[in-house]
DNA sequence: GCGACAG
DNA sequence: ATCTTGTCGC
């Protein structure tokens, strides 16, 4: 075959196998980050909030993914899902979604609910290119989704006020790219930036709903737990039980093993 | 050319 | 992300 480099990801889609294809699709999809507001207000019972982050077993090249849904009204856990991938894509500062998405998406469909908001982990329209993987999740499901990163990356802010709340614009340039969010007292500010189908308003409210307790949303905390919790277990699995030395770094590609 | 660099 | 001991504090 010549032509277009593209291989297939573990659900089937085209995905790219270069850092230059990789850039050029988020160029392309760029355009489709929809900015209207669509969701719902903080604290509505009875909406879904998602969570979801990935773990790494980098020996077996393995990524363990998990979504988590939690009611808006109480903020309890309503449904769970995780997946696993052959680690599809390499680490590259501005490209991780490529790494990370196939199994999220995979974990989101297992969820069974379909969120009405989902909080990644790391940016979204913060990006170099103004397209980090909350946005890219974004526009590939139609999704409502919101970035909450725990460092700068390659962005620049003000001093951040010492109450929970305060806020200072994250800055590229003079261009505000997402927010400096502080959501406890003495502790490092999150960052928050807009993913697809919500405001930078809505994105921080929701983001200070959910981080009540700790510094980073009930969202992500639940969903880094599950896929941890995830990859451990399919560790045990193949260590403890077959012992057969042909199969092992070949874990499940996909689903729940 | 040399660092910096979400997770 | 992941590798890793102890330490300070509620």
């Amino acid at each position: 075959m010549s032509g277009s480099a593209h291989t297939s990801d573990a659900r089937g889609a085209a995905w790219p196998a270069t850092e230059a294809e990789a850039r050029a699709v988020q160029e392309q999809l760029r355009p489709r980050v929809e900015l209207a507001d669509r969701a719902p207000a903080p604290g509505t019972p009875g909406t879904v909030l998602a969570g979801v982050d990935v773990a790494y077993d980098d020996t077996h090249d393995v990524v363990a993914a998990a979504a988590v849904a939690l009611d808006g009204g109480t903020h309890e856990v309503v449904a769970r899902a995780t997946a696993y991938a052959r680690v599809p894509f390499p680490y590259v500062p501005g490209l991780l979604a490529f790494r990370e998405l196939p199994a999220v998406l995979d974990a989101l469909e297992r969820l069974g609910r379909v969120p009405d908001l989902v909080v990644c982990d790391g940016y979204g329209l913060a990006h170099p290119r103004r397209f980090g993987l909350a946005s890219h999740l974004g526009v590939l499901t139609g999704l409502a989704t919101v970035g909450v990163a725990k460092t700068p990356f390659v962005f620049r802010h003000g001093p951040v006020g010492a109450a929970r709340g305060d806020s200072a614009p994250l800055l590229d340039g003079t261009e505000e790219v997402g927010r400096a969010l502080r959501t406890r007292e003495g502790v490092r500010p999150v960052f928050v930036s807009v993913g697809h189908r919500v405001s930078l308003d809505s994105a921080c409210a929701h983001t200070l709903s959910l981080a009540r307790r700790y510094r980073l949303p009930e969202t992500t905390r639940r969903a880094d737990a599950l896929c941890r919790e995830a990859l451990r277990e399919a560790a045990t699995r193949q260590t403890g039980e077959s012992r057969s030395p042909g199969e092992e770094g070949r874990a499940a590609a996909t689903g729940r093993p």
